[in-house]
DNA sequence: TGTCCACTGGAAGGGAGGGCTT
DNA sequence: AAGCCCTCCCTTCCAGTGGACA
């Protein structure tokens, strides 16, 4: 009897996902038609068409909830113009048209890039040409860039569409300065033109743009309303014939795919995410086929790690601040006021050997906790004591601890003690 | 009905850190 | 080296406030 390599127990299981087509099922893929946006689709053709024509097509915005197919209907619009151009190129086209203009598209994640150097740096250094320098990622006055990838920009005739995704998130750090200036563009520019399309999943933040500004980014709206059950059924079964070899996955499992990413207002992405890691859960346990109960931990894995990713990454101070209301959860604490964190956060800051921050600050990084879903923080008035936030976790304890264990500042760090509060001390 | 607490959250600005320019 | 610029993180200052209590 020979001894057994690591590897050979998985060699002789069966994979369950077709050879390299795994990436169907990734986030970044663009499938090669979008099932429930043909409207969509087709709307924003008949926008983006003046562009090909070599005019500036309409600015627009592009409002849905997340997993609703905005940034995907975008990038199959920028996909499908390159495949026309190629067309008629190569005379393969229906049509008679002999000619389409150049179209450039630059996309942005106003998540990662939230600057007006940023945004200016990244439209600039898109159109450098051979030996000239880049324009560097700081150091530079801001006129300075602007005026660097206007230069660029207008170096030949053509039409440039600049997809700025989740824009709101541009606005409510940077302002509207750099939007102005994108839009202003044009009366600057000879030979290029600029289109904006301004993607974003929230309503509200037009209204507080300037006048002028919202006129003009919206010269076209669309508004992708969320998927159901029935559609999200036919977008993952799509998906999951490719990525999926044959008779490995069936109707059960995408329907109740299907049925959790409707729950959460019809994210598309989430249900292919939870399709995904289903299958590599089913594949790890070598089955022959993916069953409903590896969705489950699929869920409860996606979760958890969605949590621990999260605080694994959060700044030194946030930690701390964490770190004081899992102590209190632990003890049942489910109503803190912001002083009594801001006091087990001081306390800890001793421990951990770190100087406090101000109170003022903390209550920012205590809304940034909110915003994150770690915790749960509204403000409340509890009358004659004062207006305060109500603070608890929102999630697993356990589960944070675990995550921020792994920080070797807080390995054996004791609960602080817990201030007495002023409505108490009355009795 | 007014008071008053324990904050909230906006505004302004300082300073460090990145890097460029002269 | 000195002087800029932009951004990030933070402090300081402070006007504003919801509602229990007297």
């Amino acid at each position: 009897m020979h001894t057994q390599n690591v590897f050979e127990e998985y060699l002789d299981a069966q994979p369950l996902f077709n050879k390299n087509r795994r990436g169907v099922l990734r986030p970044e893929y663009i499938p090669s038609t979008l099932p429930h946006r043909e409207a969509e689709v087709k709307q924003l053709a008949s926008i983006m068409i003046t562009a090909l024509r070599g005019n500036r097509p309409s600015n627009i915005l592009i409002f849905g909830k997340t997993g609703t197919g905005k940034t995907a209907t975008v990038r199959y619009i920028e996909k499908e113009m390159a495949d026309m151009k190629q067309r008629v190129k190569e005379g393969k086209n229906a049509s008679h048209v002999k000619d389409l203009s150049p179209v450039d598209h630059i996309y942005i994640n106003c998540e990662i890039v939230d600057t007006p150097y940023g945004i200016l740096q990244n439209i600039g250094n898109r159109f450098i040409r051979v030996f000239q320098e880049r324009i560097p990622f700081t150091g530079w006055p801001l006129e300075k860039v602007h005026e660097e990838m206007r230069k660029n920009l207008d170096a030949q005739p053509r039409v440039l569409v600049v997809v700025l995704d989740e824009i709101d998130k541009l606005f409510y750090k940077s302002g509207d300065d750099v939007l102005y200036n994108l839009l202003n563009l044009n009366d600057t520019l000879v030979n290029a033109q600029v289109s904006i399309i301004g993607i974003s999943n929230d309503l509200k933040f037009t209204e507080f743009l300037d006048p002028r500004v919202k006129s003009r980014l919206g010269e076209e709206k669309l508004i992708f309303p969320p998927y159901n059950a029935q559609q999200l059924g036919d977008i993952l079964r799509e998906r999951a014939d490719l990525a999926f070899r044959e008779g490995t996955i069936d109707e059960e499992v995408i329907s109740l795919c299907a049925a959790i990413g409707a729950k959460e207002h019809g994210d598309a992405r989430r249900a292919i995410d939870l399709l995904r890691v289903a299958g590599e859960i089913a594949e790890r346990r070598k089955a022959e086929a993916v069953m409903e109960r590896d969705v489950y931990r699929a869920k409860n894995q996606i979760e958890l790690d969605c949590i621990r990713e999260v605080v694994r990454t959060l700044p030194e101070h946030s930690k701390v601040v964490l770190l004081g209301i899992y102590f209190s959860a632990k003890e049942g604490r489910d109503d803190l006021t912001t002083g009594e964190v801001y006091d087990m956060y001081q306390q800890l800051c001793k421990q951990v050997g770190t100087s406090p921050l101000t109170q003022r600050r903390i209550t920012d990084l205590i809304s940034e906790l909110d915003m994150l879903g770690i915790i749960h923080a509204r403000v409340i008035s509890k009358g004659k004591y004062g207006r305060t936030r109500e603070i608890a976790l929102s999630v697993p304890p356990r589960e944070v601890w675990n995550a921020l264990g792994e920080d070797h500042a807080f390995q054996d760090i004791s609960p602080p003690r817990m201030r007495i509060q002023s409505t108490i001390s009355k009795f």
